[in-house]
DNA sequence: GAGCTGACAATAG
DNA sequence: GCTATTGCCAGCT
């Protein structure tokens, strides 16, 4: 299976509610610093594979994208309506990972 | 076909 | 603790 599918069965796998980090991602799949891979599929294939790119955030657990057409202000809204709470600030959003970072399966 | 860029993270200074 | 550099692999130009 090649990384970028491995990825995509990981973020079909975060549960509703919940949030993962890019580098936890990247770790899943035996490669810890090819977190720009996983933020990189998101960005091509979250249509396409119909991924829950909004439940993949960055380390610091700041919604970080810069595509407007996933824009942060559609990710939060998205994680709000699954239950996470989401903290806005300085135009930025953020989660709070101790409390909704996915823990593996 | 070669080089550049990209939703980031870890390591070193 | 914060800033700077390196690594990752696939898609695009």
């Amino acid at each position: 299976m090649n990384f970028n599918q491995k990825v995509i069965v990981l973020i079909k796998k975060i549960p509703k509610g919940r949030v993962a980090t890019y580098g936890q991602i990247a770790s899943l799949v035996s490669t810890p610093r090819a977190a720009r891979m996983v933020g990189g599929i998101l960005h091509r294939d979250s249509e396409k594979y119909d991924l829950p790119w909004q439940r993949v955030i960055n380390s610091k657990g700041m919604i970080s994208t810069t595509c407007q057409k996933h824009s942060s202000n559609l990710q939060a809204k998205l994680l709000q309506n699954e239950g996470v709470k989401v903290i806005k600030k300085d135009n930025n959003y953020f989660i709070d990972l101790k409390k909704y970072l996915w823990r593996e399966a």
